[in-house]
DNA sequence: TTCATACTTCGATGATAAACGAAACATTAA
DNA sequence: TTAATGTTTCGTTTATCATCGAAGTATGAA
């Protein structure tokens, strides 16, 4: 018996790890990219290419073309409202001892999202930033305040430089394991770089774990209070 | 990594064929035993107990025992709701869900369910004695008031030869047909005994139906009349 | 052109779990 | 008690599919 309703189909796309994932950071809303997709899900490119295939196909995600990038977001609001209701669903009951995101409790902590920070350390960041308002929550996307825009020179953040890439300066980035948001864009990117430089920390090798020197992560909580 | 966010468990529950035909059959709100919906799916009672098994553990289903049955229903509304949603999504591809046909409306009316009355004179029954506070619903059983000993005694019941069997007095049994509860226990047989023998009903020659004559149904709903 | 980046397709492997036969377990009927 | 019925558990087989390496396609940059 393979025949069966179709919610049989879009609970299968949705019951995989990987794919749930990959939903879960398109809910911000924003248009992702399959290698950002990737990062998220904690898969390789060519994985998180046949997962995207299979999303499209049942309908629930849309593709766009764009240079040599393909946007992916999802395909409606149905599809959105459709993973709200099973997440309240799940945190109802029984469910919320399952752990979400990564295991491996360092993963957890801090690791690279394509090239920006994530984990708890990344939702940290933009948690302080937003309490302080350096950076400014508005519709769809952050931007950055002029106290923050100060900040950020004064850590040593060429924003000129950034301001002429093409890639947004803010963006936020669902936390895979923390469910919350972390800054993603070339914001998120040239902070991450800027802690490589002063020896805050460093990319393990091989992994996408980030470590923090003890010093480091002192610093870190410093520059970046978490509001009471 | 195979963990992943919550909305993956519940996808995957609803994403197995076999157990979405079972969640499908669940929507009508009548609860089902585990043959029932084994056949609804076209599997073998052992493969359906397991996919029962992990429907409970994902609480997307509750069981109530009852003597050698187990009856099954969605756990909530909000399961009924995110079932609909994804129909409503799936529909979008054109596919119309058949629904069950309609039951034996002699059945639906009233039939015995071992040795008492099931069906809508049964729900109304319980739901007569419980309105006019004959039967107390205490915790998970039934308790018959003094005013429902003294109607049960008026009848023609025999509550002190009931008091000696084994069997609890009063059970509430889930009906099949309607989603609600009628009276069990040795007073609910006592009670079907006792229609037989002043001639209201009688049962059909080798099916589960109950036929009321045209007088004994009128009696039977003047004793039991349902509230307002 | 050539190189680099972004993504997809192909092929092989491995892990998961769906399926059912057989047997145990549980409850009711006689 | 024995027999019958409804359900669960166990063990095994089988098939699916997620995963990644390697190779292929497409777009943009030098």
């Amino acid at each position: 018996m393979k025949e069966g309703p179709d919610i049989a189909l879009i609970g299968s796309l949705i019951g995989d790890p990987a794919r749930a994932n990959m939903l879960t950071a398109l809910m911000s809303g924003r248009a992702l990219t399959a290698s950002e997709l990737a990062a998220e899900a904690g898969i390789t490119v060519q994985t998180a290419s046949s997962h995207l295939a299979r999303l499209e196909g049942g309908g629930l995600i849309l593709r766009r073309k764009q240079g040599r990038h393909r946007y992916f977001t999802l395909a409606d609001d149905d599809v959105g409202g459709l993973l709200e209701s099973m997440m309240a669903l799940a945190a109802r009951g029984g469910y919320t001892r399952v752990r979400t995101g990564p295991k491996d409790p360092a993963l957890r902590k801090a690791r690279a999202c394509y090239n920006h920070l994530a984990g708890e350390l990344g939702v940290q960041m933009l948690d302080s930033l937003l309490a302080r308002a350096m950076v400014d929550p508005s519709e769809d996307s952050l931007a950055l305040t002029n106290n923050g825009r100060a900040f950020m020179e004064g850590f040593g953040i060429d924003l000129d430089a950034l301001g002429k890439t093409p890639r947004p300066l803010c963006k936020p980035c669902l936390d895979w394991s923390a469910r919350r948001s972390h800054l993603a864009g070339s914001l998120g990117a040239a902070l991450l770089n800027r802690f490589y430089e002063i020896g805050w920390a460093h990319r393990q090798n091989g992994t996408r774990v980030i470590e923090f020197s003890a010093t480091g992560e002192n610093e870190f909580h410093r520059l970046f209070p978490l509001p009471a």
